[in-house]
DNA sequence: CTGACTGCAAATAGTTTGCATGACG
DNA sequence: CGTCATGCAAACTATTTGCAGTCAG
C-alpha cells in the first residue's frame, strides 16, 4: 500500500499493442479531488485503491465486497456516493456491459478507450485507437448531428474462455 | 390500425443515407411469435404496435403508458414478459443511453446497425455501415478473443437541438 | 471549529416471481 | 379443453435520500 501509493501504471498483460494505463498516480487524484472542494477520507482511498488495483470492471456491490474484508467500517452507500464524485470528474468510467445493462464501473485510463468484454467471463480488455473518424465525419454531415463521443464495445470470448470449451 | 397492420416500414426523415426500416411487418411478428409457439394476444398486439408505431426508444415504462390509454387492461408485467420474448427472437434491440444506463428499447432494424443518440433531447437515429472489420481482425489477433459482435453508439446533439441553442 | 462526510435505516425505482384466473388455438 | 398468458400483489435488487453523529482540514 506503500510503494502502491505512488504509480498505478497498469499493463494488461496478453496484449501486444493493447495497454491500458492510468496517468493519474493515486497522489494526482486526491490531488484532484482536493481542488474540487472534496476531502480525503479513508473510506475514499479505499475505494479508489480498489478501482485502480483491479483490471476488471467492477460493480458498486463488488468494490464494496473487496474494500469490506479490510475496512469492515465502509458502507455501500458510501462507494456509490464516491463513485458518483470520481465519475463526475472523469476519473472512472461506466461499462456498458451487453444484456441486463447493469452499469459496471472501471477504472480510467489515461484516454478515450474503449472495450473488449468475454461474453462468457466478464473479462475487460481495453484498446485506445480505434480511428472512427472518418465514419464520424460522414455521420455528421449526413444527420447534423454535433457529434461528441462515441462508445465502442466489442464482445466475444477471450482466450482462456475459449480454452476452457476445448477441453 | 387497419392499413397500419400491413405495412411497418418506417424511414427516418431529416437523413439522408441514414434509412431505417422494419422488414417485419407486424404479421410476419406475429407469425414468428406463432412458430416459436408463443400466442398471439391483445395484449401483446398493443405492444407490438406501440412499438412500432414509435420512432423514439421506449423504456417498458414508457410503452405501458402508450398502451394504458387505449387499454387500461394491460399491465406492466405483461409489458416486461413480452419485450423479453421481442428481445429473444431478435425482434427488438437495447439502446444503452449514455448515463444512468437505464436499459431502454427500441423497435428492430432489419440489420445490424448503431445508433446516434441526442444528448440532450435523446432522439436517436440510426446507421447500419460502420465497417469495422479491420479493427476487427486486428483486435482479434493482438488478444485471441474470439469477437462475436459489437456496440457502437454516437453521442451528440441533434439539429434541432444545436439550433434550439442558437436562439 | 465547521462544513463536508459517513453510516444507518428507510424510501424509491426498476424488475421479477408466485399463483389463481382467463383465453388462444 | 389444455396449455400458455395475464393481472395482481408481493418479493427482490439496485440505488437514493434523510438525518444525526463524526472527522478532515
Amino acid at each position: 500500500m506503500t510503494s502502491e501509493n505512488t504509480r498505478a501504471t497498469l499493463v494488461i498483460e496478453n496484449s501486444f499493442h493493447l495497454q491500458v494505463k492510468m496517468v493519474f498516480t493515486r497522489n494526482r487524484i486526491e490531488s484532484i479531488l482536493r481542488q474540487h472542494g472534496y476531502k480525503i477520507t479513508p473510506q475514499r482511498r479505499a475505494v479508489l485503491n480498489a478501482i485502480s488495483l483491479s483490471r476488471d470492471h467492477l460493480t458498486p456491490a463488488a468494490i464494496y465486497e473487496k474494500i469490506h474484508h479490510e475496512h469492515p467500517k465502509v458502507g455501500l452507500v458510501t462507494v456509490y456516493r464516491t463513485l458518483d464524485i470520481l465519475a463526475d470528474l472523469g476519473l472512472i468510467c461506466e461499462v456498458h456491459a451487453g444484456g441486463n445493462c447493469r452499469s459496471y464501473l472501471m477504472r480510467r485510463p489515461s484516454e478515450h478507450h474503449h472495450h473488449l468484454i468475454c461474453s462468457d467471463c466478464g473479462a475487460v480488455e481495453d484498446f485506445t485507437d480505434c480511428d472512427l473518424s472518418k465514419l464520424e465525419q460522414r455521420l455528421s454531415r449526413e444527420t447534423s448531428f454535433d457529434i461528441e463521443g462515441h462508445l465502442l464495445e466489442f464482445t466475444g470470448r477471450c482466450k482462456d474462455c475459449r480454452n476452457k470449451d476445448k477441453r
